[in-house]
DNA sequence: CATGAATGAGAGTTCATTCAT
DNA sequence: TATGAATGAACTCTCATTCAT
């Protein structure tokens, strides 16, 4: 992107701006995480990126664009995950292996959570009406697709239906554990929603 | 609740108060599932209500007390359901069928699983920290118990931690498919709901 | 409209309602005409009506409503005024008479002169878009029309154009002339303005 | 302006600044004309100029400014327009001719209309109170004076208040008719607005 | 001189809550 | 008890202005 080296009095611009930008996508997940989306205030999300309500209007439109601009990076940087993972393996059993562990690892991931949560939650209650969240909505389910993911899930004791829903089950165990951690770390530990992850993972694995 | 006959002298007036109270505690369940806490508006509820603000001020006194008292009515009523139910059978076999087809029927209510939610992630937010919501949460966990539904649900092949997070699986698969068809329905069908939930019934009670 | 007693409770709040719009529309007339339409702020409206700006939303959905409430109370009052003044003349001289009175008259009003300012020059800059606008312009003109005026006003030896234009250039010459004393009262005095709009209206009615 | 010819080192770079100044004074005639001075952003007015905020910030200090600067222009830019006719012409009655044609001639500059009255407003409601502001006026008054045109206008049968009036009026009636045809150009028509402008000059010429 | 990211005061508006009725 | 006008804090968003480049 930025290998021909233009003006650099540009490129310190640029740099600043991308700088910003990327500090305010952070800030946002912690204070959309954290507060949900309509509790959240762009003030606290700009003082968490290290500036003022001005840089965060010069970088979103609104703070639904900031939202909106987050669930793109979200899903992106998972599809990039699997892919990665899936790209360095030879075998079945390697790549079942790497897939269990990064699905396990998910567990820690309470912001990644919460997130997803806050975009069903607001996309259920705003009607997948703009076509903007639709759009985008395709475009994330259809990379999130990873056709050599669900064959590997795949098994022939099952019958399609559950083919189909194993990843939604995965999906929701994970959210579902990591949320009832938060809530009430007492009743599920981080250890418990491992163990309990794994053994899903194998239920499913072995076709439920 | 009106089971037993208090002062007989409940007259008109008092009726007139309960039923104002309860049409409150209605809409306001209707009102946080279709919005959410954070943007539901008092208004709305008194409305939904066939009211005005004065209304629901005269039976609560903030707005998260109107949250409050739903979710106790919430628990209390669920509890009494299972409690129904496991005391309507005899053997073991009755019990898990009676059990398993309550389980499946949850499939269907949106608004409870909405609410829930909606708790779970209030309470994560404000940190459980207020007395009362701690109380009664207390008092909640623990009517939700349910000894005899524990023992049902137990089997001996599996060890005690799997044991003690089977109802959690449960419920975790129960909001997360309402959730997941709720957002979107094409993906999760309220058949697809319906059959795994079943499968992920039997396979808890098989010892996972 | 108030003249049966309904509830006298219901009535309490009818005219304090009335009162708080009453005093909005006064508050909102001497702000708009002090600042302009847009530096005029809501607060400042509200507080010159003795109350805050909820009272404003309460009675106005923004600043353009109450601007455009103003606009048609400012529009029915002054043909009232009008239409008051011919009812009770009998011949051509005494009408004319009452109303070269009632012209010179306006010299003292500077907050409708600025007004009427403000509303053409929002109208103008804001393209008339607004359907409720178009409509109201067209009512309020309809009504301005005053048939038994514009004859009054009439005369055989002017043509028919000079005719229609005669109510523009009285209305021309008093907002010109109060605002011109409003800019600079040391150019032109009241006693100025007045002398001007009298030989004014005299050379229109003698058919300029 | 640039005909004495300065320093001739007036170099390229001085060009180009005064170009950006020239640039961003008729951006501002049109943007205030436009919007209006409060509605008026520097931004587009920046935009219009062809350059950015900062081009603007470099060339004045504030909004304010710019608007002062674009009066003094103005006024300027009139009296030079009207001497130049009066320097050109020999007998009375040319000079009359002349004077009237350019009269008529205003009835299509709506951006110089609109500004005066901005700026009459704004001084109005800025109470004059800036020394800047007082002085400027003064001396854009005493430039318009131009004694020669007030003997023009004179004529022996009227008294002297009217006579001192007489520019008054044509002013107002110069601007309320291009206010007027910009509101509701089917009320006056551009040629109404010509047709009366030529019979007020005459009426005036005549000791009204 | 010119750019444009960033500031921050201040605007319009919303809404939980209060209170006279 | 219930109404609904009114309060006022808090919000999102705008924009004149500053300043590093």
């Amino acid at each position: 992107m930025a290998t021909r080296p233009q003006k650099p009095s540009r490129n310190k611009h640029q740099l600043r701006t991308e700088e910003t930008h990327r500090k305010l996508l952070a800030a946002g997940l912690r204070i959309f995480a954290r507060d949900g989306f309509e509790a959240s205030r762009i003030e606290d999300i700009a003082a968490e990126a290290g500036h003022t309500r001005g840089a965060f209007y010069a970088n979103f439109d609104t703070k639904e664009d900031l939202f909106f601009a987050l669930l793109e990076q979200q899903a992106e940087k998972r599809v990039r995950g699997i892919q990665a993972i899936l790209d360095q393996v030879q075998t079945r059993e390697e790549a079942l292996g790497a897939l269990r562990a990064f699905y396990l690892e998910g567990a820690v991931d309470r912001q990644r959570v919460l997130m997803t949560l806050e975009f069903k939650l607001f996309a259920l209650r705003h009607g997948n009406a703009r076509a903007e969240w639709a759009a985008a909505h395709q475009r994330i389910r259809a990379s999130l697709k990873l056709e050599s993911m669900e064959r590997l899930l795949g098994s022939d004791v099952c019958d399609p239906d559950l083919q189909r829903l194993k990843k939604v089950v995965l999906e929701i165990m994970l959210s579902g554990l990591v949320l009832e951690h938060a809530y009430d770390p007492k009743r599920v530990s981080q250890k418990d929603a491992v163990a309990l992850l794994g053994r899903m993972f194998d239920l499913v694995v072995a076709g439920l």
